[in-house]
DNA sequence: TGTACATCAGTGAACGCGCGTTCACTGATGTAC
DNA sequence: TGTACATCAGTGAACGCGCGTTCACTGATGTAC
């Protein structure tokens, strides 16, 4: 969106390297995770010496988190297209159907992709609600705040209280992230991928329904 | 338990160097998780050559194995602690007090302990329900066994279907694991200790009550 | 009780590996006159 | 339009690091006679 006054100016030795030193690392995360996002394989994989790299990255770091941020935008993008089928699905409550589909999307990505889960969890970590764009699905928002706006819609609907917002946000983040790992590097993870799609599935509507009938943040029972 | 022909045996060279390699490879995980527990820095902390660690494991794995049931272990005791702790607090209803209990440990043992947590999960993952005499407590149950035994008696007591075993366990153990990760390594990890203390003390409490009152595992309604 | 011997726990040097990072450089690109 | 020059993206060799693992060994322990 910067005035094009140059055409496009793409290229001096390779193109854009940076570009592809992220796409790079974000294939070798898809292999092996956020440990296989090294500087060398990365530079290895995009054909260059691995000194070019620091031409556009000032560390190791520096790529992973930025391998982080577009894994990030591939997670925001998976719950947007959960939220639409959950809506299509259910269009009467389109407000639970859009927290659903935040669930959904999130386990969904994670045994689809389990290394780019794991490099994503790199960056959002580190900034849980960053404003970089590389880590917004196509509506702007991050993962992070998908979530808070869905839990948000719900208490402007005084379906949850007010004071649920926190607490409600971590516990379904909690639950979805527990059970994405469990399934992705735990003893689930040799279940077949139906039997976790059925158990991910039925997890995500207890989690919500649970949520709506015994909000919590509001002082339960002592136990 | 075997006879004791011999008086105790103790020391060769050094005492019970395998021993000596599982506790300082314990001492390094508590510093830096699992990556920390390398087979050179666990030999040189137990003062004795790299080569020395081949005459008691087979290979670097093996030992991080043996350090993650060794922490297992204590997450078991953790866990029975706080089912003590649950029980007193409300004797009336001790098989919720007991599956509460199981949160509560895993939750507080993952806080207290970071990184053993870390390498528990590193012998958890590889064997769920491992007989490993060094993974158990002072129960003679794994971690898994006693979140088990505790959904194992709301069953019998006919507060849970019989077929929601398996969903009601995963349910618990994705909650619980995914709130200790997040508060662990995740955003959370900055919260001041009380409030987390708070979320998970809630989170649990909401947990069990929520699968009391509808149970997973029998067809809800579609969403 | 004393000596010869077998066992085997631990040593020390070395291997190859891949990593992140630094250095002085080269050579293609774009710019100024 | 053509030449001299500055820029700076990418090179290639090298560094030090810590890792897991192998090798031939040493020397303390326990055992047999």
């Amino acid at each position: 969106m910067t005035s094009a006054r140059q055409p496009a100016t793409r290229s001096y030795h390779h193109g854009d390297l940076r570009e592809a030193l992220v796409r790079a690392g974000f294939e070798l995360a898809g292999g092996g995770g956020s440990a296989a996002v090294t500087l060398r394989a990365a530079t290895r994989l995009a054909g260059v010496s691995p000194t070019a790299a620091y031409r556009h990255f000032s560390s190791h770091e520096e790529l992973q988190f930025a391998v982080g941020m577009l894994a990030l935008g591939d997670l925001a993008r998976a719950i947007e297209r959960c939220q639409a089928a959950a809506v299509a699905a259910d269009p009467r409550d389109t407000s639970r159907a859009r927290l659903v589909g935040v669930g959904d999307g999130y386990i969904g990505f994670a045994l689809d992709s389990p290394g780019a889960f794991d490099i994503a969890m790199f960056g959002l970590f580190t900034m849980v609600d960053a404003a970089e764009p590389a880590s917004t699905g196509d509506t702007g928002r991050t993962p992070y705040q998908l979530l808070t706006d869905a839990v948000g819609s719900l208490i402007a609907e005084s379906r949850l209280p007010a004071a649920a917002a926190d607490p409600a946000a971590i516990t379904c983040w909690s639950t979805v992230h527990g059970f994405a790992t469990l399934a992705t590097r735990g003893p689930l993870r040799e279940f077949p991928r139906e039997q976790l799609n059925a158990l991910g599935h039925e997890l995500v509507r207890n989690l919500v329904d649970g949520l709506l009938t015994s909000p919590p943040g509001v002082s339960g029972r002592a136990g």
